[in-house]
DNA sequence: TTGTAAGCGTTATCAC
DNA sequence: GTGATAACGCTTACAA
């Protein structure tokens, strides 16, 4: 591995020029900057950024910190988030949280190791304090943590809003909502939607709590049972409208003509499948590229225009809706 | 943020103890050692990994090289793999080489750069020798690059064999093999297992190629449109597969009534739909693990017993097949 | 058992 | 325009 040292000597010059030349920062001769490009290429040089990175104390290293990383919702993102990461030149150190704190607070740690420069936060922590404390510029997705913590999201009232209408405008009387834990600010907003829109019609309906990554078989099971005449089902993720497709079928009801039903992601397989879901889409493209480029302007100390940003959903018309 | 000179400072001694403290290398009295301890409490001092590095020219990170995220096998086996990382006390640089030979070279810069510890491999990369230039330890995850990389994959042939016994058992006499690309070895070897049963049985069989990340449904349904006659269809992927499924319905064919379907991975999906698929499930658990131990040994520069390790993989009994 | 000091590969501040 | 040199925070001979 050649350094900046091996690269000065073959150029007959001192490091302080080479590093000038690699940085483009400052004077320096049109004849010898070719001779140390000359150098550079000989030895295939590149500069070692743990050198630069302490002496700078900025790693160009960005942490993101998810849950899990087997939801297709979040793998999505973070295929996105790596795309622009390193579009900006920085690379990314994943920390699956695992939705555990202790596993959180040791990568906090580690980021702090590593003169990390900011960190995009999918992750469900409520110690805050924690990461504030670090003095890096965070984002966060999905999560309003504080005011003075910039946040993007998708308009998850919206969602639950075009959701309700969809299924009200395709006639159904009696509606389900299989939401997500709702402690979690996006089902608390898909709520606030789903009911704005079904309340105001005098609309019956209810919400149901399920976890997203285990959602109990046997709870919607039972809710299905217990309600024969619902014939609307808004769900928060496609794989909990998947699950609610089988325990229909259970019950002996069919998809849509008996009973309609609604996702949320627009995963790849809500297409593949029979009959094709309807949902709800969450642009992780522009999430992602709003969290990475905000964190750069973060980073680069530049100011930023809005501090909680909502992205547009769209609804995907499929065959688990009539109209 | 605290440095080694400050708790030297505060707790009275030199950075020289202060760092066998950390360390716990070389001799040093107990009760300074205390003393030590307590100024890194009071101070809150982690020792800067960027420092360390530096002078080890190792960094404790270890670079992973994955196709895409979006695909539940790699989501997985990521998963898995940073749960041992950390395990080990290693973090993890993810590049997403999204099948892209320029993306993943710059990403091998940046592992230089980085004075990055080890590489696990899981892409299709051809260029092996870049990889073996940079004079670090690599694992490859699904791809025997050559006989000197050390490998770890499903075993693909038993796959495979697993695959056309169970059709064959429950009695189809004319099989499709929906596979993977062939230029891939995993795909290949699924092939030469299924083929060797088929062939000793002089079972009519063929295998026709797709893309795993986007299997085209166009040829899909034409193969199956112009196929009508074939009763077992084994599938690279349990996304193949549904795909399958979505075109003999459309052909006005039963599962598994008229056709069966064996799927592969045994995704979280493939025990939701209906009906629920016959897969082939690969332990992404047992491979992670033994690419991390095998790839930590290397890195601690300890022996290896072996080179090219298969893991087993099991048939995943569910309703696309009769018996 | 402890401290001094060189060095890891950079960048940036000075002189010249 | 260019070159010494200190510094970034750490580890490890080598002395003491």
């Amino acid at each position: 591995m050649a350094t900046i040292k091996d690269v000065a000597k073959l150029a007959h010059v001192s490091v302080a020029t080479v590093s000038r030349v690699i940085n483009k920062k400052g004077y320096v001769n049109e004849t010898t900057k070719e001779l140390v490009y000359e150098a550079i290429k000989e030895l295939q040089y590149v500069p070692n950024e743990l050198a630069r990175s302490l002496f700078k104390k900025q790693s160009r290293i960005i942490g993101i910190i998810v849950p899990h990383l087997t939801s297709y919702y979040f793998a999505e993102l973070l295929e996105v988030i790596e795309d622009i990461t390193v579009k900006h030149n920085y690379r990314m150190m994943v920390c699956n949280s695992q939705d555990n704190k202790e596993r959180e607070t040791k990568y906090l740690q580690v980021f702090q190791q590593y003169n990390i420069d900011g960190v995009i936060m999918i992750s469900n922590t409520t110690r805050i304090q924690d990461y504030k404390s670090l003095n890096i510029p965070i984002i966060a997705i999905d999560h309003k943590l504080t005011e003075d913590v910039p946040s993007v999201t998708s308009n998850n009232t919206m969602g639950g809003r075009l959701a309700a209408q969809k299924l009200v405008d395709c006639g159904c009387k009696k509606i389900i909502h299989f939401r997500g834990p709702s402690v979690l600010l996006p089902v608390q907003d898909r709520t606030i939607g789903f009911k704005s829109v079904l309340e105001k019609l005098k609309i019956y309906n209810f919400s149901f709590d399920l976890d997203f990554k285990n959602p109990s078989q046997e709870d919607i099971q039972n809710v299905v049972n217990s309600n024969l005449d619902c014939d609307g089902i808004f769900c928060d993720s496609d794989i909990i409208a998947l699950n609610v497709i089988q325990s229909l079928k259970s019950a002996g009801k069919r998809v849509p003509e008996d009973v309609q039903v609604i996702g949320f992601d627009n995963i790849e397989l809500s297409r593949i499948i029979s009959p094709k879901l309807t949902t709800i889409s969450q642009s992780t493209a522009k999430i992602g590229q709003y969290a990475v480029d905000t964190l750069v302007k973060l980073m680069n100390k530049e100011p930023i225009e809005k501090f909680h940003v909502q992205i547009d959903v769209t609804l995907i018309d499929r065959e688990t809706t009539k109209c």
